[in-house]
DNA sequence: CGCAGCGCCTGAAGGC
DNA sequence: TGCCTTCAGGCGCTGC
């Protein structure tokens, strides 16, 4: 599932191959989620920019194409791509490739919109600040968080407060910061604490290229290995690294979190 | 306006 | 072996 390390990771890797190139051609499903995809014709890209779980990728022509990965989106360049079952869109570049977008449960999303106008992409509109943006502070996130009555990890995953943590990095973050996801309220130290952790979680994710745990690919099709680095996501039943107690699994709005009972008591 | 709840979507995995 | 059920989950939408 794509958070920001994995959609970073993707940016990085579309920057060298598309900066500069225009849009040639371009297929996509009937799906209304991908149709979109062909307003990017005849369009010149600029930039590959991300925003959260978002790539944004600048035109010449002052429009944007938005690409949402969702859960098992894959962007890939190919120089003659089989059409198969789960390709959902592709456009040809000038220089002969294709990039294309394959996504097996169809949850990611391609729009395009002029430049920064995301009325139609609600969560993007009102997403929070990046995770490395200097003027977030623990005061300005412990406040954020602090307007919500929500649990914890539900408010981390609205996007709201910080943009680009998902399911993955939220149970890590939680984890090192020593806080129960399924708080209600939290003082401005732990706070201090998350926002240092959610930071620390990211870069480490970026650093390795990504989590794959199935479906994540970055654009030449290799897998990421922060997988191998997770000390809580994924390990219920197993004895917590840090204090020995057994990791436990819940399940809060409908999203299945891990934690330690010991090193995240609710208070 | 905030937020809980649901639907989308398919393949893997588990139960019988 | 094969059928059926459950689960994974980000986000958009609906309705209270």
């Amino acid at each position: 599932m794509p958070e920001l390390p994995e959609v970073e990771t993707v940016r990085r890797g579309l920057e060298p191959g598309l900066v500069g190139r225009t849009i040639v051609d371009a297929r996509c499903t009937s799906n209304p989620k991908f149709t979109s995809a062909p307003d990017a014709l005849g369009a010149t890209v600029e930039e590959v920019n991300r925003r959260g779980k978002y790539l944004l990728i600048a035109m010449a022509d002052d429009r944007e194409l938005v690409i949402h990965l969702g859960m098992t989106g894959v962007l890939a360049f190919e120089i003659d791509p089989v059409r198969g079952p789960h390709e959902r869109a592709a456009w040809l570049l000038d220089d002969g490739r294709w990039l294309t977008f394959t996504d097996v449960r169809q949850f990611g999303r391609i729009a395009v919109v002029d430049a920064g106008s995301y009325e139609s992409l609600p969560t993007l509109a009102a997403l929070g600040p990046e995770p490395f943006d200097e003027s977030l502070d623990a005061e300005m996130f412990w406040r954020s968080l602090r307007q919500s009555k929500q649990r914890l990890k539900t408010r981390l995953l609205s996007q709201r407060p910080i943009a680009g943590v998902g399911n993955i990095y939220a149970d890590e973050a939680c984890w090192a910061a020593r806080v129960h996801p399924g708080s209600r309220r939290i003082t401005r130290a732990q706070a201090a604490e998350l926002l240092e952790a959610i930071r620390e979680a990211l870069a480490a994710g970026i650093a390795n290229g990504g989590t794959t745990l199935r479906d994540y690919r970055n654009v030449s099709g290799g897998t990421g290995s922060n997988q191998d680095e997770l000390k809580c996501y994924g390990r219920a039943g197993e004895p917590c690294s840090r204090c020995g107690d057994l990791l436990v699994s819940r399940v809060y709005d409908g999203r299945t979190t891990t934690l330690c009972r010991t090193c995240q008591p609710m208070r």
